[in-house]
DNA sequence: CCAAAAGTGTTGCCTTTACACCCATGT
DNA sequence: ACATGGGTGTAAAGGCAACACTTTTGG
């Protein structure tokens, strides 16, 4: 079988391509019907866990991040943010490999230390990809997420966290809803990312506050009340707002 | 030589107990005459550096940052926060050891990825020990590092604004200054940190409104001027503090 | 015409900022 | 005595939170 030989020379000559040791995990985070969503895949046995990949030998270990969610996501141009590296002892690859023959000798067998990034992108244009070692990949409800292999479930605690302090000082929105969006789905986006709840109009004033928004023309029409107006960033503003840092406080 | 059979042995045996392809480097600040200072060591070659290490198969990365934070500086217990991790392609440890007989074959030489630590110390506990390959180990005005090698100049750019950074949620000081000071002392701190100058009586409100610091009887005497009162930190309540997150904002 | 959601403005509080006066100490 | 730094209070400003009224739309 094609597969089986695929398999073997990525376990014993995977090295020659991969940095063994290193490997790099991406919690993707994705906005629908009012839910944050994680990006999960399946292993051929069953196990849940998030994408990941290893290091080429002449890739940044950034640019092995971005290479991972192109991958699983056909997305490019992707908001991407290192949080936290995991390196506890018993983070061991290997124990993926029960059963598999050789896999001793294998530079995926010992322990790895891994780089969590967490990534923010438009559910709807994403199509997502399992990998070659997986059968299924697809969102999970962030709160509904299934027990993960190794430490998993601890990344996408802490990349939520995170994520959540980032919003003290940076913007959020551009990466997670459409191009155009309503003032109320924006507010929805805060809300669930803090799980809490915000005053509508105090929200209003502070995001348009911040001088990165830009009113259309249009409205959002076919909702079963009133025509709330349509949004959209303005990207040169929303990147310097990035990149200063700003002063929120939620 | 007694030194260079041990360099042989760790470069030829160091991954019996070492991971490859991973290292943890520190950037340790103290405090001293009102400037912030930096930890260095100074390779044989003359090269300087950031204090760093590797880690052992059966030890978690956080504890290889504090077995070298410990062998460095001598001290336990200090606040030690992972701040980056660094992987671009060009890093290698290789590079260092030109001229050794057989350092191709290292564990050591080729690529690395390093996770980058900052820790508060306070500088009049430290009694800086060089490592083996090293002559020096020596504060460093943080405004006058030298050139270090590889991407160390980056990582105590990077260091410094974490540090200012968390500054917005939580308190700074238990660990910097020594254990009785006195308020101007702090205020010093925080403005050296943050490169910029304090209201004297504002500094001083929003720092005891936090709830965290004793103010004690005695005074600083011996100073040119009005003697200062001195304060300590109330250890429950700033470990509480740091935990919980403050809404600082500076 | 009613319920539900959206747009807008106002008020008061509380935090932050700016600033002034007095006190202690070494020279 | 005076220059310098430290301790304390207060008034104005600005930001934020609480809140009310009107408008629009589908049922």
């Amino acid at each position: 079988m094609d597969r089986e030989k695929q398999l073997r020379d990525f376990l014993l000559k995977g090295d020659k391509t991969y940095m063994p040791r290193v490997s790099v995990d991406c919690v993707i985070f994705g906005f629908h019907e009012d839910q944050l969503k994680v990006l999960l895949l399946r292993w051929k046995d069953g196990r849940w866990c998030l994408p990941g990949g290893f290091v080429k030998w002449d890739e940044s270990v950034d640019d092995s991040a971005v290479r991972t969610l192109q991958e699983r996501t056909a997305l490019n141009n992707i908001y991407l943010q290192q949080f936290h590296t995991f390196g506890a002892p018993d983070r061991e690859r290997g124990k993926k490999l029960k059963g598999i023959p050789d896999s001793k000798k294998s530079w995926m067998h010992d322990r790895f230390v891994s780089i969590g990034y967490y990534a923010l992108v438009e559910f709807s244009k994403v199509n997502p990809i399992p990998d070659w070692l997986s059968d299924a990949c697809h969102w999970w409800d962030l709160h509904k997420v299934p027990a993960l292999i190794y430490d998993h479930n601890e990344m996408v605690e802490k990349a939520l966290e995170k994520l959540r302090l980032s919003l003290n000082d940076h913007p959020v929105g551009y990466n997670l809803l459409q191009e155009k969006f309503t003032m109320p789905e924006l507010q929805r986006l805060y809300e669930t990312i803090l799980d809490k709840r915000l005053d509508r109009r105090n929200f209003q004033k502070k995001m348009l506050s911040l001088g990165i928004l830009e009113r259309l023309k249009e409205r959002k029409t076919g909702g079963a009340h009133k025509a709330p107006f349509l949004y959209r960033f303005d990207k040169k503003k929303y990147e310097r707002a990035m990149k200063q840092g700003l002063k929120l406080g939620f």
